[in-house]
DNA sequence: GCCTTATAAGTTGATATCAACTCAAATAGC
DNA sequence: GCTATTTGAGTTGATATCAACTTATAAGGC
């Protein structure tokens, strides 16, 4: 081997990218079984979530604050336009814009999707001591 | 709003899930930056550098190690195949399995990675005190 | 007003992700 | 030895992810 193996697990046991990727697919996977029942996936339902709120946000403003491409919000969005759950209007004060915002139906799946996300919550919450929980929020955040 | 705004902030700041995934995002996008110039992935060169061992271990094993579905690293070993850095063989003692290992050209082009993924590990690392980088791996890894 | 620059977003192409299903080989029960 | 079950992996279809490029609108300099 050209790499000594001690340094492929030095890049195992240190890694963040890497076990930010792993946990991130781990949670994803959990709620997306715990969401399945809504046909909702984990991303679709922080997405629908950061949706609700009192003035339509654009584009732009909620890719930043899922730490996401904006080009993959606009994918993102196709499905949930097409099932009538988001309506994307351009910004008549600004025609670049598209303002994003839950439709009637959106509001009423992620209101049936909050006591999923809140027992499915509770059971990850169980895994860690409470401090324990909070540093690694405020790692998570750190690095994001 | 059917769900109340607050319920929104409460989820936004709790919940591990998205707080994974934005983390993951930012990290795979910083390295995939610093690797760039490879012409490789992070989650290309976390796939990499898992096949470096001294002994070839089966598609399954590795999508366990990286907590990744099996399917998904099917699709993800086309690309390396195709570029020549990984070799998949079935195993003679179980023609189900397939043996993954790296070319020469594999271990030349992970050990240019190598110090790539030190020096951007180090500027991360340095985001956070010594301690917070620790328990922040361990609540990780504790989720997945 | 006109032209340049900046900004918001869409499109394209490549890869990543996973569930559901299928296929093939190995193993267990008989 | 033969059938049923289990196990390793591939395929398909839908969605996710991002870079590079393009389009449309807005704002600023003149």
């Amino acid at each position: 081997m050209t790499v000594p193996f001690e340094t492929t697990l030095h890049v195992r046991h240190h890694c963040l990218c890497l076990a930010a990727q792993r946990t991130a697919r781990a949670l994803a996977r959990r709620f997306d079984e715990a969401l399945r029942p809504l046909g909702l996936t984990s991303g679709q339902f922080s997405l629908l979530m950061s949706l609700n709120r009192p003035s339509p946000p654009t584009i732009s403003s909620v890719a930043g604050l899922l730490a996401m491409d904006r080009t993959t919000l606009t994918a993102n969005l196709k499905p949930l336009e097409r099932r009538g759950l988001v309506d994307a209007a351009v910004d008549p004060s600004d025609r670049r814009s598209r303002r994003l915002s839950l439709t009637p139906a959106g509001q009423a799946l992620l209101q049936s999707a909050v006591p999923i996300w809140t027992r499915e919550h509770a059971a990850v919450d169980a895994l860690l001591p409470h401090d324990e929980l909070e540093s690694l929020r405020a790692g998570l955040r750190a690095l994001s």
